[in-house]
DNA sequence: GATGAATGAGTGTTCATTCAT
DNA sequence: TATGAATGAACACTCATTCAT
């Protein structure tokens, strides 16, 4: 039986719904009817139950980000790809995304962690993906010519602001928000 | 000697750092420079200390977007000064706004909490008025025929994701990536 | 205005609610209407005010005690004035005679307690009134021939015991009881 | 090694020599020779420590109580049996006896209490066992025609005294003052 | 693998008390 | 007299963690 992947699973929601600090490793095990000691089986501590789910998360998330398609008919494609990409991975993991995009910065911003490579990682990912995108888009003529730099920013600002408030919307708004933000940034990138 | 402000001030940076679960009281009455007991002298315990900060700061969050004005040249005008004003509350108080947007949703989910409706009116406010901005610029032939709902949900994704994101600009990138949010809007927006 | 007296009236009502440990200066303070360092003004501290609501209440019934009358018809008037006194004492000040007969052994076990001899002073007093009566009434053929230790114990049981159930009596009933309990002592010591 | 038990006996003696706020959950604990977390591990909190130590205590009382035969020679013999059962349970648990006759009042006032209903409960049985017995014996002649209810009060309260004033006896007094209490209620009920 | 019993270190909170005014 | 502000010491209780089984 699956005791520790139901630890995992039951540790993954509250840690998302509560915090690390907000949620105690009573809580987890009995929620995932299990005693305390076996969380210091599988895991060393807590801490290490936590990373180990982050780790997890992270892996995913680029894991689906590097599987985006290198080679598009155009640019535009590719932004368009991510922000499918993102939606997709909020709505297929919401938990687990919203862990990784909102409660490490609390927990991560320590140099040393463990973690902390992964989530400068996913930020300077998205950067250079977008940069580049919008370098080569300029050049070609397909976009117009708007500041790399900021742009991108700005682009990812939406995308995690998008993530984030994920939850305000239900099944139907959801394809609809993400078709609408696809258009807004196509009018506002591509040259007329 | 104002200590009970000193109580806030180290209060506030503390929440907005290590989240509320992660800050002790006897923490925040040792960098406060005062005793423990003063916290329970002055509020109710923790959770009050807590809430009045994030009252606070949600009135001076709501009073900024209260002063922006009713009358305008145009529509767009109107979306401009909001992101102005927001990016300037962050500017001016990064660490309150940090905790109105990011350490509230875990702690303010409950219903019966006294921020929930603040919470809840922040963000209807920002969506009426984005709203109301896109309807009438639509129909002045202002703005292109964009879905005003959705737009507008994208709107705030953007505005909030600046926000959250602002500490990893330095002070020149932060008006040059404003003033790129502001175009990029506009280019999206309005009739060509 | 007797912020004093309200006070110690305010004191007294709730040690006897609430013993000596289960209340707080802040409460008593609080429901006196003042603040709590007046205490401090008017005592020493704490301790000092229940001790001298204790002394109080001690002097006030001994001072009862002291008031019977040495000359008597006979021994047995002694004993039937004794639980009247008794039993009006807990009417006029309910209160105070429940500090003095259950919150005290608590608290003034240790003999170095100012209020230690004048707890067992009152005990001895009363055994010492019953026994002298017990003794002075089987010489004279007033009384049976009654072990006159054990019988002075018995006559203090219950006397305390009707005083501290007082409390279950409503207004009527209190009468017919006092009455029965003089009754049922006469029928138990008066020779036949 | 019976660590809850230990916990448990020290508790009992604590909460009967000092009170329930007279004694601290670490001073249970050193003086049981455990950690004052294992208290929260046997029970939650120190109220239901308490609670299960009066519970346990009524629950012993009561047994006791119940034990007492139904046929007897006759109706005194029954208040007689009562009167040995009440001191017997005073020496054979004198400290669980103090709490269930001492400290509960104040503290289980409230009728929610889970020991309210018990509270009430031995009073009343001792006074419908004692009000049965009066009524038998009075209509049988065996007593002389006393008031009822008045007397059954006045027998409880002796009762109640004297298991209160029981650390005030030695060994031998206790016998000697317990036969005298049976031969005071003979003489004051029996018929001539 | 899995658990019941146990703990050292710390948590939020309250206490009686003091001090400057 | 009287109080608002402040505190050292202690309080009931919880935490992540360990250990014997």
């Amino acid at each position: 039986m699956g005791k520790k992947k139901n630890l995992i699973e039951t540790a993954v929601r509250l840690f998302a719904e509560q915090g690390y600090d907000g949620t105690t490793t009573l809580q987890i095990s009995r929620e995932a009817g299990v005693t305390e000691p076996l969380i210091y089986y599988h895991f060393k501590g807590k801490e290490e139950l936590f990373t180990h789910i982050l780790i997890e998360a992270f892996d995913e998330y680029m894991g689906r980000m590097d599987a985006l398609p290198c080679e598009t008919p155009n640019e535009f494609t590719k932004i368009e790809n991510l922000i499918h990409a993102t939606q997709q991975a909020v709505k297929d993991m919401p938990r687990r995304t919203r862990l990784v995009m909102s409660s490490c910065p609390a927990r991560i911003k320590d140099p040393k962690h463990v973690c902390h490579d992964r989530m400068i990682g996913i930020y300077e990912w998205h950067y250079d993906y977008l940069t580049r995108c919008l370098e080569k888009g300029i050049i070609s003529g397909e976009f117009r010519d708007v500041p790399v730099a900021e742009t991108a920013f700005v682009l990812i600002s939406t995308i995690n602001g998008m993530s984030r408030q994920h939850s305000l919307l239900d099944e139907d708004s959801i394809i609809r928000t993400r078709q609408a933000a696809v258009d807004f940034c196509r009018r506002s990138l591509m040259a007329i």
